[in-house]
DNA sequence: GCGCAGGTGCGTACGCCGTGCGCTAGGGTG
DNA sequence: CACCCTAGCGCACGGCGTACGCACCTGCGC
């Protein structure tokens, strides 16, 4: 037994335990899920490769978040958390409900995991910013005259339609984000498949054939803002 | 070494290999699983347990099915295929649309994992059936007098409506269907908690109280009907 | 100075998962 | 009879979520 086989219990021998990083926090981790998912989407998402990514091995996390549910449930409040403050309010009620569900659609398409997310664990009970921005639209339709019972009806009906449309843009664009593909190059890709699909049905056939060529983020642009319209305007015959 | 050691090479002693069962084939599977899937929901579906439900072993589905992914995707296309036919078509178009609706917000209700999933693998370019459906939809759009461009925006407000609130409601079921308990049983133990997390917000806490003891069912069915109307009034503006 | 308590990070391990591969046996065809 | 084709299976691999218990760091009362 040589010398050196002993431990030496020096300061300088020791690995030095690495500690620049500000530890592992909730905060930090949960951040980092969400830098994650926007990048390679849900299925990436892994509590091992979270952990790499944070200096730290998979079972740290569960010291600061009791399971992967949990921290979805923490990841999507914090998307939440990210949706446009009030604004001035100053305009009428038709465009602060649409600034607002312009603003939906548009954090949804920046983390378009989140649309699959919410289908999963539902829109009600979740964090204290999902309740905030609730409570904010609730009195945005009582202000415009909707009876309190009503209200609630009608702020449903819009976050449903802003939900439904954004959630099949979102699928397009993780299915996009994960494979690393750029838009147009998938577009090319799929698009002779799809006029084939279409052959048998002569109304799908003539819309492909109408929309050749078209830019597929404007023209989901537009074909939200046409149907925001039709439901506000719906939703202002109820209205003196 | 005794005697009853040695195979013996006869029928009787074989293990005559079962195939009562007219054997494994796609439909059979898809079929399968779409009964797993309703009663346990997505996370209860494993190539595993649907092989032993078929008395196959896992891998023997993968003879059918090149994936689990292809395995969902002819899932939903099957969910299609059970949509309402047509109908008599005789009453005008805001009924007939309106039936459309009613009758896809069934479906989804009656098999509630199909929302999540839709919201990844996105509403276009899926089986024949969904081909059929957004035919049929968009015809009747155009016969009502939409212009072709803006039957295919009218249609797409609608259907997009409809999926977000059957989205959440779905997400609602599919929660219970997986727990096992019934929908009673969930809203009691949910509701003090729902109520503690809206203190804050009185608006939130208003609609909470105005809605204790209302059933559930009936006030989304009445919520999904008032938000429909308003689309189709919405969607009426643009009509002579 | 010293022991102690509480909390943080990690290594290991368990039981699942999707699925690639190569074998076997049974039925159809020459 | 010989032959091949194919459905089904057993095995194995790498990865997953996470329970558990140990090692270590920090701060505190003595």
């Amino acid at each position: 037994m040589s010398a050196d086989e002993q431990p030496i219990p020096s300061v300088w021998a020791r690995p030095r335990r690495e500690r620049e990083q500000p530890a592992l926090s909730r905060e930090h981790i949960v951040a980092e899920a969400v830098r994650l998912l926007d990048e390679e989407g849900t299925e990436a998402l892994s509590m091992r490769r979270l952990g790499s990514r944070l200096n730290a091995g998979a079972t740290s996390l569960y010291r600061h978040v009791a399971s992967k549910d949990e921290l979805f449930e923490l990841a999507v409040d914090a998307i939440y958390g990210e949706l446009p403050p009030p604004g001035p309010a100053a305009a009428g009620w038709r465009e602060s409900a649409g600034d607002v569900a312009r603003g939906l659609r548009a954090t949804i398409l920046r983390h378009p995991w989140i649309a699959a997310k919410l289908a999963e664990v539902g829109l009600a009970f979740l964090g204290p910013n999902a309740l905030r921005h609730s409570e904010h639209l609730l009195g945005l339709f009582e202000a415009a005259g909707f009876p309190p019972a009503e209200a609630d009806q009608a702020m449903s009906t819009l976050v449903a339609y802003v939900l439904g449309v954004s959630t099949s843009e979102a699928a397009w664009l993780s299915m996009i984000a994960r494979s690393g593909g750029s838009q147009r190059e998938w577009t090319e890709r799929l698009w002779p498949a799809a006029e084939r699909a279409v052959q048998d049905y002569p109304r799908l056939r003539a819309r492909y054939a109408a929309q050749r060529g078209d830019d597929p983020a404007r023209s989901n642009e537009d074909s939200f803002e046409y149907g925001l319209q039709r439901v506000l305007d719906g939703l202002q015959t109820r209205l003196p």
